[in-house]
DNA sequence: GCTGGAATTGACTATTTAGTCATTTATGTA
DNA sequence: TACATAAATGACTAAATAGTCAATTCCAGC
């Protein structure tokens, strides 16, 4: 029994992330979401109260996942310039190959649909990253900038870079993901003032 | 009666920018709207057939406006570099000027409510961007990356930093907005690679 | 002040919505 | 097999929706 409880949860988390990321919040109804997921309109209703509590479980998930994959394998990096590298290649190779959660994060980061509570719970998955970059700022690799200013950079151009090889599709990925890094890199670290 | 007339619709665009800002497009109504408006119900679809033609209608003419201050005194700058930098203060400044319209912008260009034909005439009016950037390309200021990966590079960090100026509030916004051109130029530019 | 046509109105409708709940079905245990 | 409990169901409801339209208001020109 438990198995299909699950079963049926996670065609719900499912059918509500292509629903929700096609179609917007409102623009997507209950019962759509549980015919797509292949249950009874009531069914939804046991796993989540409202459907607000549904968009904002899902979102929870979804950022929990990304984050896990942020970090991994970012401190056995030898250099400072390799970790950031590490971080960087995790953030867009999850972004390419998760289209609907990458998207869906992007579209519902900012929307009145998800509560500040669920906000404040996700932010506290992401203190790795902000304590990366304090890091760089303290031994001199990163530029002289504020540091919320240089992870909202570097994450929001991980996005950029994402969106950008799912729809202009560059031959070469790989080269547009290395790309995208240097770009990053030489912007935010403080060896190139040429000017 | 020609005043009159030319007031409710600017009355209803304006209106629909808050709400669909605030609440998205199949979170508001037309009746919110066109109480917010302050006109009869019925008054909407006199100057607008359908909800749709009304989001795209006042997409077409922000996105209209938003060019037309990103090219102001671009072409009358010396150097390359001042060029650009004139482009990322207008359109920066732009941002911060204009709150609601530059947060609805930034939710609603992939939006599905908003046609592809509204995006084909909205593209036209922002080839003179893509052209600076060939040239900066051909003349070799910029880096050897696609244009199209510098275009959606420049305009998305000035949405970053438009955002982040917004949201986390430095003291100094004229110091935040140079930081973020400087970012953004020694990122893109070709004369930094001492890696 | 009168008149004709355009602008404005809001009550109205057919449809869709989130969420409920009495009933039915499935499952583990003995 | 029989029982107890948890899960699943879908018809139902009250509220909200986009868009209509017959009636009213407005105003320019006479």
């Amino acid at each position: 029994m438990k198995k299909q409880v699950e079963n049926k949860k996670a065609a719900l988390l499912q059918a509500a992330l292509k629903l929700f990321t096609e179609k917007g919040f409102h623009g997507t109804s209950t019962a759509q979401i549980s015919k797509e997921a292949g249950v009874a309109t009531g069914t939804l209703f046991n796993y989540f109260p409202t459907k607000e509590h549904l968009i904002n479980d899902l979102y929870f998930e979804v950022k929990e996942e990304l984050s896990s994959r942020m970090g991994q394998d970012v401190q056995i990096q030898k250099t400072y310039r390799e970790k950031l590298r590490k971080m960087w290649y995790n953030l867009v190779e999850w972004g390419i190959e998760n289209q609907e959660k990458f998207h869906f994060v992007g579209q519902f980061c900012s929307s009145p649909s998800i509560t500040s509570h669920t906000r404040e719970v996700v932010m506290e998955e992401y203190v790795f990253f902000h304590d990366l970059v304090m890091e760089g700022l303290a031994n001199g690799e990163l530029g002289d900038y504020p540091a919320e200013m240089i992870t909202t950079m570097f994450y929001q151009s991980s996005r950029t870079i994402v969106d950008y090889i799912l729809y202009s599709e560059p031959q070469d990925r790989d080269r547009a993901i290395e790309n995208g890094f240097q770009v990053v890199w030489s912007g935010l670290t403080r060896n190139n003032l040429l000017f």
